[in-house]
DNA sequence: AATGAATGAGAGTTCATTCAT
DNA sequence: AATGAATGAACTCTCATTCAT
């Protein structure tokens, strides 16, 4: 019982089943940008996918799973177009600072793509365990593939590229979806990217410090 | 009356009235980060500060605006403690890393103070256009007060001191935050201040990039 | 959503939700009869009606559409049950003043069917326009149908029967209202029942004023 | 207990309490016709009146103890204007008719004065005994002054004076509010005053009925 | 005699969830 | 496998009334 509180109740193994649980997410995500998540109601999202409620809970125990599926997806496909990007960049074998800018966008565009879903999770939804864990996930996918193209390139030179990655991914993560939801200051989408970048490749190409640390 | 919605009732002139609005606020936050936001009703709050429920009702029209209050409360609280660090640290004349590990240290410490309230409300409260103007206001502030010490420090030659500051705050604050709630990979608090102090500095002393902004 | 505050939610097409609608009307006049309008809750009606408070909001979005739809149902039926006796009044070919006593008996007897909730609505409840358009429905119904028979009377002389038909309407609405609910003086009913079909009779047949209007 | 639950507390005796009762009263009137019975609290009845509802309370044991002094003191008001007018009616020695026109008049403008008053307590507030117990005086009063004066008329031959003083004044007090509230079809004052006085004369001046009160 | 801050029972209403069909 | 009517615990908020000052 305590295990089924967030997992999806069916495998939706076969085709008909898979269908109808995509059309619940896809409707939970039309609703809860609509409506933020406390204002989207399960009987909203039965209607706006077609369903009865009583459907809906053969897949999803409660609401909380439904989010929870929703994001997983989402943030899976969100994994799947940086990676791509990232591939590409690779392929082109260009520079650092093009690498960091193809991420940069690569992350803009996504936080772009669904605004309002990112929004009403983010600000209104309760937070599972489980979500973090997918947030965790889907940082340490982007971190990892980002780590494997900071090693290939010379103009990196980093005694922990594990951590730095991973502050590349959190700082660029903060950074996009903030400027996305409320904008910085008054500065433009490009002059943003440029920012990003520069950052972003001051921090990867930086000598280490020089004072101690002192805490 | 609209307007009102989320702005305090009585104005608390009197010492006995400030005591009461402090007492609840006070316990609006305990009750929040114990309880979440959803979790937390008005009930819990007028019990946890001594007071009726229509006491508390004397005082905020409703829920949300003893959100608002609080929030704001803190991040006036947050604006104080960061800036009394920067004023320390310009009045010691230390290099701009020096002054960058203040302030980094200063925001994590602001987050660490009351992680689980700052996780409530971040994560599941309703977010108001009053709540984002007071976290707006609060980078405002702080990136004027960077700014100004990034001015001073003959370390940094910005073209657009402005926006770097803006970008520091911004960092900053997400990172700490992300750090304080959640970690970083298995990186420690003392590892985590060195790296985000040398992004910054990376950052402010960088050069501007070689390659054309290309969306 | 403004124009749904007082009218029922799910249209009750299917025999089980009318019978529902049914159970909660009734129950309402129940209620209301027992403990008036304010003191009636929708939890006391919901009680009383065997189901649910949200089965009861599932079909009246608040309080006040359940007044409102117990009344132009109770109206309903009014209207009716004196349509009939007129018609049975008609039919039987009488007097003028048999038409009267007619009318007179079928409007106190309906007044004497649920007393108390005629009371706990004129005297206590919101009155809504949608509820006065409903009273003035009735009205006109009364009226137009009094006035037929009366047009039909070569006992009647009147300038303006449809004025004179609504005063009558008026007058004996006000008259039975008041006296079964408080009665009038020591009058007995069958008293009262001569005294009024006297009233309205005379008023029918007497020859116009013969001094001027003078306000 | 009991008794004291619907009359004043404090019999103000003193003329500074006379004078707040007063304030309260006038205070009632004014917010009631505003905002109703049940949308006038007893706190903005006491902010119009100047005064601290500590002392409202100290003057009247509850909500409802006002309402009751208000009516009393409206309908006492009432009386004594329609009975002047009965009396200069009665000097000038006129008609039946002139007497009934003077009487319709009489009550139509006492229910002009304060219209929303009138709607508010009658419509909307709590009717206790003690209120009905008003009314009945009120309508005593009327009915025992118009009786004097239809004894002293040779136009009128009536079995039973006191019965039908009665019925005149309810009639005309029903017939009155009715049009000032809502009017009635679509009948000028002028218009209504002539129907209402024909309707009275016309009473008062026919003959019994023809045939036997069957039930 | 007067104040007004404080009280708290209780109202209307919502919505995640169930289960008879 | 699917339905959707029904559930009812729990919420926010009001306001007549009290009582320490």
């Amino acid at each position: 019982m305590q295990d089924d509180r967030l997992t999806p109740r069916k495998r939706p193994r076969q085709r008909r089943s898979r269908q109808t649980v995509d059309a619940i997410l896809d409707a939970a995500a039309r609703v809860f940008s609509q409506r933020g998540y406390a204002g989207g109601t399960t009987n909203h999202i039965a209607a706006a996918a077609g369903v009865s409620v009583g459907s809906l809970y053969d897949y999803f125990p409660n609401k909380d799973a439904i989010l929870v599926a929703l994001v997983e997806r989402q943030l899976a496909t969100m994994v799947d177009r940086v990676q791509d990007h990232l591939r590409s960049a690779r392929e082109s074998a260009g520079s650092l600072e093009g690498l960091l800018r193809r991420f940069v966008v690569a992350m803009l565009s996504v936080h772009e793509t669904q605004p309002d879903l990112y929004h009403a999770v983010s600000a209104e939804a309760p937070h599972p365990p489980e979500l973090h864990a997918c947030v965790l996930q889907m940082e340490e996918s982007l971190a990892h593939a980002l780590e494997v193209l900071l090693l290939e390139s010379d103009e990196v030179a980093l005694a922990d590229s594990d951590t730095a990655a991973h502050l590349v991914v959190q700082t660029s993560e903060a950074l996009t979806h903030r400027f996305v939801h409320q904008g910085i200051h008054d500065v433009t989408r490009e002059r943003f990217i440029d920012e990003a970048v520069r950052l972003l490749h001051a921090y990867l190409t930086a000598p280490p410090l020089t004072e101690a640390s002192v805490t």
